[in-house]
DNA sequence: ACAAAAGTGTTCTCCCTACACCCATGG
DNA sequence: CCATGGGTGTAGGGAGAACACTTTTGT
């Protein structure tokens, strides 16, 4: 077997839904180099881990987070993305609702936050384009699978999705088309509370109906949302 | 840095349509593991290429194809994949136009074929879990990308288009509704070009036209097969 | 009473679907 | 002239898009 020394990591890119934007979950380094850059959460693989156990793994030591939902995204591995090693990435794409989860710093990670994806510091690496790359995915998995409730709290205002929606779609959307296209999917329950946010008229919660919607997914629907 | 030592490899999906079937890309290992077992072309990745770079000459030495359309399709790696080390497989999905290459087994390859997906050997590996991903993005693909003309040759008919279709997405299409849809994209030249299949009425020969597709790409258009 | 947000229905257009007959050639 | 595959049009239904007023609450 020829001599090849390459190092394998696997970086996550964590969305959360906060304040009516589309949040990112970053660590500032506390390590060389880019020693208090802020960053990707990730590592090396441990020899004996899978690559999703490595991803929770590092989320769970640099930032305490466990995700709700997360899936492959993508491998880089340009030859001089690291500047130490070579590194080839497999980088994960996960979702959280940050209100279940009380953020902390620890291996490797000085400081832990969340940052509005309009608003970013630096990013080390290829680190940026790592993101861009996962807000492409989100953008295109919103609209074919039912995602966007993975980002908001279990029970939520038919607002808050069409807000969701619009942010991370970037466009404006019809309220009563919207709302008439989501009900008609048969996977949410309108529950028997209202919420008053401090003016206007108090609205309805609903929930996602996850059991629902894979039975219907069973029979063949398709989630479309354009 | 700790200390790891799992290598890093590559393996290509290459689809071919041939003989009005969807065809894959295989070799027959020369070396161990294995030995005398097809399996994807492949191998592990040299320290100063990208990862690009090593699928393509891997194709080239063991196969002696290069691809019309490649792009990143997974990455696999599970600790006990490869019996020997520890191996992440960073998977490509490519497309070629069979008749345009002569297909040579070299280096580590003892031979090469080209087989029916619907008639494949006992693959080696996780292989067979990679084609299947590699399937599923074809299929997925070709109802919102023209990747079907990197299957054909650059004339052909349009029943090898309508029934690359049907082969791929494994159902039925209504030949009317198919070739309307198609030819509204605008994306076709009707060449001047009859061809004679033996029996029948002589059928038009089609091209692609890749600018025009971007143009209109460019313009918002989205090309959309259900 | 007014400001703010929630909730709701109809019409029009366009695209998808289903469907059957004639045409050009080779044998 | 017959068998084989190529080429074409139309009508009906359904889903998406556009669009504005009423309701409920807090202040």
């Amino acid at each position: 077997m020829i001599r090849q020394n390459i190092k394998i990591a696997v970086d996550a890119v964590v969305f959360g839904y906060k304040d009516k934007a589309l949040n990112v979950l970053l660590i500032k380094r506390d390590i060389e180099p880019f020693k208090d850059s802020w960053a990707l959460p990730g590592g090396l693989v441990l020899e004996d881990e899978s690559l999703e156990q490595a991803v929770e793994r590092e989320l769970k030591e640099e930032t305490n987070v466990t995700v709700d939902y997360m899936e492959q995204l993508y491998s880089f591995g340009k030859p001089n993305r690291d500047p130490r090693n070579r590194v080839v990435s497999v980088t994960y794409f996960a979702l959280v609702k940050p209100e279940h989860h009380d953020i902390k710093a620890d291996t490797d990670a000085k400081d832990v936050a969340w940052f509005d994806v309009q608003d970013l510091p630096d990013l080390t690496f290829d680190h940026k384009t790592i993101l861009e790359k996962a807000k492409g995915r989100l953008r295109s998995k919103l609209t074919y699978e039912p995602i966007g409730f993975d980002l908001l709290d279990d029970k939520f205002l038919f607002s808050d999705l069409e807000k969701l929606y619009m942010t991370i779609l970037e466009k404006q959307i019809d309220r009563r088309n919207f709302r008439k296209k989501i009900l008609s999917f048969n996977i949410l329950e309108e529950l028997d509370e209202k919420v008053s946010e401090g003016r206007g008229r108090p609205a309805n919660l609903f929930k996602f109906n996850k059991k629902q919607y894979f039975k219907h997914q069973k029979e063949g629907f398709l989630f479309d949302i354009k």
